[in-house]
DNA sequence: CCTTCCCGTAACTTTTCTTGTTGCGTATTT
DNA sequence: AAATACGCAACAAGAAAAGTTACGGGAAGG
């Protein structure tokens, strides 16, 4: 089964942004993830939606954070793409007529739902900058200096 | 993106042949599950490899249980499919240059282990009896006494 | 024996989902 | 007006899972 990889993406991509700070258009989006603009356009529509990125048309224009990465986790952009479901493993059938098979749908979805109410909280409390962060101290620690937050 | 409900099934089918006894053909099990008999030996050739179930060629023949429910878990299962990904979100590039993309990684696969870790163990402290248990009291509770186990 | 039943496995096809692509409309800047 | 970008719809391509077909044993029964 294929990973959804677009929460890795779009995080990866904001933190970009903010480091750089400039306009970035979906094609230089799209070249950073090795994907296609429209794919780029896509996928951000949801973190557009809800208020996290802007995108201006036009000469000129392009994508640009809307808050600071401070105020963004990862439960927000998760939420952005749609509350994807978070787990590869699921019931055969949701409704089923057999009473095995619901005992079983219901154990699964009990430790299914404990583990997603766990992960969720858990990216509630990271937030981009966090993130941030810790590319600084791996930046740092590649050899060169941070490009900014050198306080 | 697809859920994968072979653990799903697997533990339905498990619990249909203790409560029945009898041997089960593979086309029996797919008529079940609304397969082919193929995709039943396929699926539980890795229950039989670890000692869960045995198989039986030739007139006569088919799947019987090797141990009793007690003593399987839904971890065991879980591991005899092949410790199929828990997660249905990933990293788009396991071994990333962009030291962004690897702080990104990095926190996702944190947050991922530790969820997955708590499934697992939650897994590990379920046996198929316990379901077995859950579906007698579904039974009990729809009208009819269960078939078994009316101490 | 030899027929029937049943699993084991490989090869192939179908289905389904995601991603990628093209095309055109519209907004914005120069 | 020309150039640049996003928005969106429609379609194509790709990949992964499931389903199917086919054939090769092995075991039981007559
Ligand atoms: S499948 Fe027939 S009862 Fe569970
Ligand atoms: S994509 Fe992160 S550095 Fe180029």
């Amino acid at each position: 089964m294929r990973n959804d990889s677009r929460l890795s993406r779009m995080l990866h991509v904001l933190i970009h942004m903010d480091r750089q700070g400039e306009r970035a258009t979906s094609e230089t989006i799209a070249g950073m993830l090795n994907t296609n603009p429209v794919v780029v356009r896509r996928t951000m529509a949801g973190l557009r939606d809800q208020g996290y990125v802007r995108s201006e048309k036009g000469h000129g224009g392009g994508w640009t954070l809307a808050r600071p990465l401070e105020e963004i986790t990862l439960l927000d952009i998760h939420r952005a793409l749609g509350n994807p479901s978070v787990f590869a493993i699921g019931p055969a059938d949701d409704q089923p007529d057999c009473l095995v098979e619901q005992a079983v749908n219901a154990a699964l979805a009990d430790a299914l739902r404990e583990a997603e109410a766990m992960l969720l909280a858990r990216f509630g409390q990271v937030t981009l900058a966090d993130l941030a962060r810790d590319f600084d101290r791996r930046f740092g620690a590649s050899g060169r200096p941070p490009l900014q937050d050198e306080g």
